[in-house]
DNA sequence: TATTGTTATACTCTATAACTATA
DNA sequence: TATAGTTATAGAGTATAACAATA
């Protein structure tokens, strides 16, 4: 009989395969050129947050859906303020925070890339049944989920 | 009915999550304090390679696994040898290349942060059943594979 | 006094370039 | 001249510390 299914033979392997694959592709570095503006890996995220979100940010709520701190997403937000992809405005709630916006560029810029990389998925699992692919996600976000209650535990 | 499943709403995120659980829980780090080594990522990844492989490695290979470049994996293998976890030797088949291979204190290291990691993966994955974690890995697997394809196709 | 954000600095990981030694 | 490895340097990404302004 074969031997039983190891979590730290058959499952950690397949996790750094596909972290391999997606950087050794360099994928977010391609789908970045199709913007047209060259920004970087930390950029583009800080881009995606706001659009996924649909409203203006302030940098300490970007900062926590990122999982970074403060200060790097003030340089990310300097920078693409300089590029004019997002504007700082006044936050009217509290006059020590402002609200990061995405300008029309910037919102340009992100669906550009967006696009491109959900072309790239639909490439890639094109022969993929709904049902693998819906299996797929269900089981990732409880293993995300199960981690993380995990790492909860142990604190 | 509800919306279709979708690549770039359901999945991504999804992956984007199980990423930060990794790494927001630090449990790398986490498993490297358990070996008594200050060890950091790259360092128990050269171990791990070599662990894995079950035999002496060249540089260039160890490299190649991990999917770096050479004087990276170098300086890595520097700063082992002076902790006695690995040692350098003759390549008795070409004498430009070095083979490097685990001391007994490398090997025991390893085995205490791979003992560490699986247990973490053991409790975090508790209640899933044989079926789940099969399927997972399998899909994993495939995602990996594919995506690889996607990229070559593109080159 | 607590909180938001910024500036300045430092650390980790990995890459590129130039060089040495052997094939 | 090609290949394996090393040394030196540089860059991207993120963190910590110190500070300013407002609550």
């Amino acid at each position: 009989m074969p031997s039983e299914f190891s979590l730290l033979r058959d499952l950690l392997p397949r996790l750094n395969e596909l972290s391999g694959a997606l950087n050794r592709g360099r994928l977010v570095e391609r789908a970045i050129d199709s913007t047209g503006h060259p920004l970087d890996r930390p950029a583009i995220s800080v881009l995606g947050v706001l659009q996924l979100a649909g409203r203006p940010m302030r940098v300490g709520e970007i900062a926590h859906r990122m999982k970074v701190v403060g200060p790097h997403v003030t340089r990310q937000v300097n920078g693409l303020e300089e590029r004019g992809l997002v504007r700082r405005v006044a936050d009217p709630d509290d006059q020590r925070a402002r609200l990061v916006e995405l300008t029309a560029e910037g919102k340009a810029v992100t669906e550009r890339y967006f696009a491109t990389v959900e072309s790239w998925l639909e490439g890639a699992m094109s022969a993929w049944t709904a049902e693998d692919r819906q299996a797929l996600g269900t089981l990732l976000g409880r293993l995300a989920e199960d981690l993380a209650a995990q790492v909860s535990a142990m604190d």
